[in-house]
DNA sequence: CGCTATTTGTGCGTATGTATC
DNA sequence: GGATACATACGCACAAATAGC
């Protein structure tokens, strides 16, 4: 039986196996951390050529959901499929200089392990310790915060905990500077969210308003999320510009 | 039969030629806007196998240096990766292959001339004419739209008015291709909106839930707005992400 | 320690499809 | 329609990294 989809639309097969293999992500047949089957054996599967398959693991790779090891397999990093429909280069500068400009306040980091849930959000196997910071960032003197924050960041690192209270520098930046390592690569996603009562209560907000809800992934060298910063933005106080290189696709 | 320089510093073949391309490109060999050697040709070149090129040549199109259109060729589409952090490969949206998945249901177009505040929205002068166009996008057979969008484009190009509602290439596309202009850069904001009665109406969401508002503004090489396109995403819908990578090396 | 089996990485040859001119 | 150039897809082989014996 063939797919259906394919055939309505010609999709090629690599795209084809690409979907399945995402859908089966997202439904926990292949959870996370765990092993998908070898080229090899998906290419007999779905009676494709091992070149097809790799062209199919390819692109879920580029979507950081998958890593590849020689002699090992490829393994299942994260079952977000982080970005629907658009793809956007832009420049990480804007990004960073922001974080000059306003002033972070943060508590005293709490220890927390993550469970399921926390786990899938974060991007990394349950049981992992991480420190977690959570604080109000406001700019200037304003007396009205412009957004909530919840700062983790991995155990390994909990030695700068002072650091990172005291300092107005980023915090991946502070984590470079005291240990030996280099972040690769940043992931970022961006949402719109109904602010929860909670949060809306620390940033003076009703409970449902919208708000930007801006999550980012600090990958090291050796693609482990050793960083995760997730941060809630009232819809008035906060939009975010970029601009892009013009690029291929997409209106 | 080894490739002498791919022994010499253990480098694939591939980053071989892709290295050998960025001096290329960089030394304005081959200058921006032009094509690069075929496949073919470069195969021949480099005593290589056209998979090998391919393989190289993505290289150079994950950095964004280059683009490649079928029937056409490999065009050259900036020296360098501007930033330290530069677009990694591609998304999802080459996975659903964005384009063809996505349809986009405009009707005809109306004439608009820009008062104050549409002029203010739209980075022009008040007086300036545009086409505008509404529509829905829809995902694959979902009967929800994915997004709302309002497209503008500068009344210069009304000519192709009729291909716009018929092609499913991206606007900005339509207007370099049957045009001679081309597009520097686009400047983008995301924010999050209460989404306003009449257009959750068509979204078929409820007043004021939250959403992502996205507004790119197009801008030609002599720094004119040509086109405008505003989007209103309902937040369960949709979330944007984006991967900054570090490693600008081509292995 | 070396050996082997396994798995991904690199590379080649070939053929056909599709978009463009 | 024909020619050109990239896209997709099959096959094969060997290299490099890893795990287990």
């Amino acid at each position: 039986m063939k797919n259906a989809a394919a055939l309505g639309r010609r999709q090629p097969h690599y795209v084809v196996l690409a979907e399945s293999l995402l859908r089966d992500i997202e439904s926990g047949r292949y959870p996370v951390s765990s092993l998908l089957p070898t080229e090899k054996e998906l290419a007999r599967q779905f009676g494709m050529s091992r070149h097809t398959v790799r062209e199919a693991v390819r692109r879920l790779q580029d979507l950081g959901l998958i890593s590849r090891q020689p002699g090992v397999g490829t393994r299942v990093k994260a079952k977000t499929a982080a970005s629907r429909y658009v793809q956007s280069s832009a420049s990480i500068s804007d990004l960073l200089q922001y974080a000059k400009e306003v002033r972070l306040h943060v508590g005293a980091p709490t220890e927390v392990t993550a469970d399921e849930k926390l786990a899938a959000r974060l991007q990394c196997k349950p049981g992992q310790r991480w420190l977690k910071y959570v604080g109000l960032r406001h700019a200037g003197d304003d007396a009205a915060p412009i957004c909530y924050t919840e700062v983790y960041v991995s155990y390994e690192f909990a030695s700068i905990r002072d650091v990172i209270s005291r300092s107005r520098t980023a915090v991946y930046a502070l984590i470079e500077k005291h240990f030996d390592v280099q972040f690769r690569e940043v992931r970022q996603q961006i949402a719109a969210v109904g602010i929860p009562a909670k949060t809306g209560k620390l940033l003076g907000v009703k409970r449902g308003s919208p708000g930007l809800a801006i999550t980012r992934h600090y990958v090291s060298s050796d693609d482990r999320v050793l960083e995760v910063a997730f941060s809630i933005y009232p819809a008035e106080r906060f939009s975010y510009s970029m601009r892009l290189r013009l690029d291929t696709s997409l209106e």
